[in-house]
DNA sequence: CTGAAAGCGCTTACAG
DNA sequence: CTGAAAGCGCTTACAG
């Protein structure tokens, strides 16, 4: 990679005149920063960013940690910070949330280190730890917290969905149908998981619709394999007095709660109506096509770079100094497909 | 962020001497280095690692574009990256393929600017421009093209799957549950897509059953919403002499043939056997459970970052001008579930 | 054991 | 218009 000494002495220059003729400053004459340009594109020079960061201050990069990758919807997210950063001329540095929960601290480290000027953090549902929590405190710059929240970070910025009124929609969805006898297969662990139930239980109520114990099942653990929804869902439509319909945490749980009813020979939606959650491509793929409250993923991932980028802007290190972080919230809207329809039995 | 410079003022030491300290050199004397060690740390210092970048060449990070992350197989690639390269102390700096294709150089330059030590690209169908392509001959870092080929790219190493074994994998299969009448919904535009042509037509070539040419259907655009396969596939379902078994380019396609048959009332497996190719998640939570080609995504990622890695370790530019890349396949397998059974009519 | 100096690749005031 | 020098934050020979 030649470098701007290089230049400098192919052409008989300085390389203060070398850089100002690069850069487009003045005090070149036009003939000397033409010749410089030229040797300049003929050896692909390249201006190493890495010096400008340690002179301005600046990396122009991020730290982006994510859950995982696997899905539509955080991949979307990516995306959508992505964008937003390129945007900005500002790239990310990704790691997987994965090493952050295990090794959260050096992984904090790295990207001090690294000197990025600012964190997306998009966690999943464990809990990190405290030398986590603690390596947080003392990472001074902005940091914008993504889709979901956990105990500790309470002070950062946060970009995420409406989810309690996500659940409200969909209960008053089955609600309107018809139906009284309504099940939840929720997954507690998580903030966005604890707020659709909420909405759920809220809308229920104003409805006057009691709210049953065995037909409200908690997801214990969420793994790509979906084995315990799997299993929640069947014994919940294996029992006597069957809920006429079901709200699931989320899609990938509202295909596991199909697979069950498939599997049981209960019928979609003409014995059981199911909604769904984050409205990813397959809820539309697969038959029954799935009624689901849709996200804005993109949306959401767009937002929390802006955020991040204009916190960055601010300079003086906007980190938890600042007080208590800005909440934003991006809507959600019902999307009516083929898992739901008025309950066959009255309740 | 405070500097070595600082620590060292602090101490009453020269910044030399709190270099040595802290880097465990010798020549500093053990209560010296105590002293500075715990001065670092109450002052949460964090060596600048874009000094050292600059200062042994290595920057240890690499490029990494991809092309979406939006499923299950991409993100898994991803994951599998970020893994090796994180115990290897390297980090990734991300741009979504998207962008390449349409501002490809300008990516590449960032990346070369960046001092990036290597580059992983993981392409999608679309060809990217002749300024792209060009750049990246400039590029004088070693690359990995992961997953798929395109032209102008022959030269640098390459991991894939074993995509033509794939294609003959499923083809023998169906033939050995007694069909001959296979259908082939495929993607020609990727080399991914005609090497799996390629092993069905093998396949059937070997066993002298004939490949018709309207059970043969070619996807000209594949996007996340995939109408066209669907449309593709309600078509090929929709002749008078319907094949009894088909093969999908890739899951998330085999799930749209799913749909077309029954949007026709095409029972499957009683009427038609599907088979798909990848394996995804989704795979085994529909119903019915899809029969597939597995790949196996982390190991790809794992193997591309392992032989960047490699290619980095040789030093001497590794790129192009070693002649012809390396080529690595990983293994396939079928996985059957119950999408495919014997033909109920005779063929 | 400790400090002063050079150097990594650049930019930016500051002299000629 | 052009060059020499200082400085960004560090490391590493080289003197004391």
């Amino acid at each position: 990679m030649s470098s701007l000494a290089e230049i400098a002495r192919i052409c008989g220059v300085s390389v203060g005149a070398a850089s100002k003729a690069l850069s487009g400053k003045a005090g070149v004459s036009e003939a000397t920063r033409q010749r410089i340009l030229s040797v300049a594109a003929q050896h692909h020079y390249r201006p190493n960013r890495l010096v400008h960061a340690i002179q301005s201050g600046r990396s122009m990069t991020v730290g982006l940690t994510c859950n995982d990758f696997r899905n539509d919807f955080s991949g979307r997210i990516v995306e959508g910070m992505l964008e937003a950063l390129y945007g900005a001329d500002y790239d990310a540095i990704v790691i997987s949330w994965d090493l952050c929960v295990h090794e959260g601290e050096k992984v904090l480290r790295t990207f001090a280190e690294r000197r990025v000027d600012g964190l997306l953090m998009f966690p999943p549902a464990d809990q990190p730890s405290q030398a986590y929590l603690q390596e947080l405190k003392t990472f001074r710059r902005p940091i914008v917290v993504v889709d979901q929240t956990f105990a500790g970070v309470e002070d950062y910025d946060f970009v995420g969905s409406r989810d309690f009124e996500g659940g409200g929609l969909a209960t008053e969805h089955l609600i309107g149908l018809g139906h009284r006898d309504i099940a939840n297969l929720y997954y507690g662990k998580t903030s966005t998981g604890r707020a659709r139930l909420e909405g759920f239980r809220e809308a229920m109520q104003r409805h006057g619709l009691p709210v049953r114990g065995n037909w409200l099942a908690e997801i214990g653990r969420y793994d790509g394999n979906l084995d315990e929804p799997y299993e929640l869902a069947r014994r919940l439509l294996s029992q006597k007095d069957r809920p006429t319909a079901l709200l699931a945490f989320n899609d990938p749980v509202a295909v596991q709660v199909l697979a069950a009813a498939h599997d049981l020979g209960v019928r979609v939606p003409e014995e059981l109506s199911v909604v769904g959650f984050a409205d990813l491509k397959m809820a539309s793929h697969i038959r029954p096509r799935l009624t689901t409250v849709a996200q804005n993923p993109d949306e959401l991932g767009r937002r929390a770079a802006a955020r991040l980028l204009s916190r960055i802007g601010e300079d003086g290190n906007g980190s938890a100094a600042d007080g208590p972080g800005v909440v934003e919230r991006v809507p959600v809207s019902l999307v009516v497909r083929d898992s739901t329809r008025p309950p066959a039995r009255g309740a």
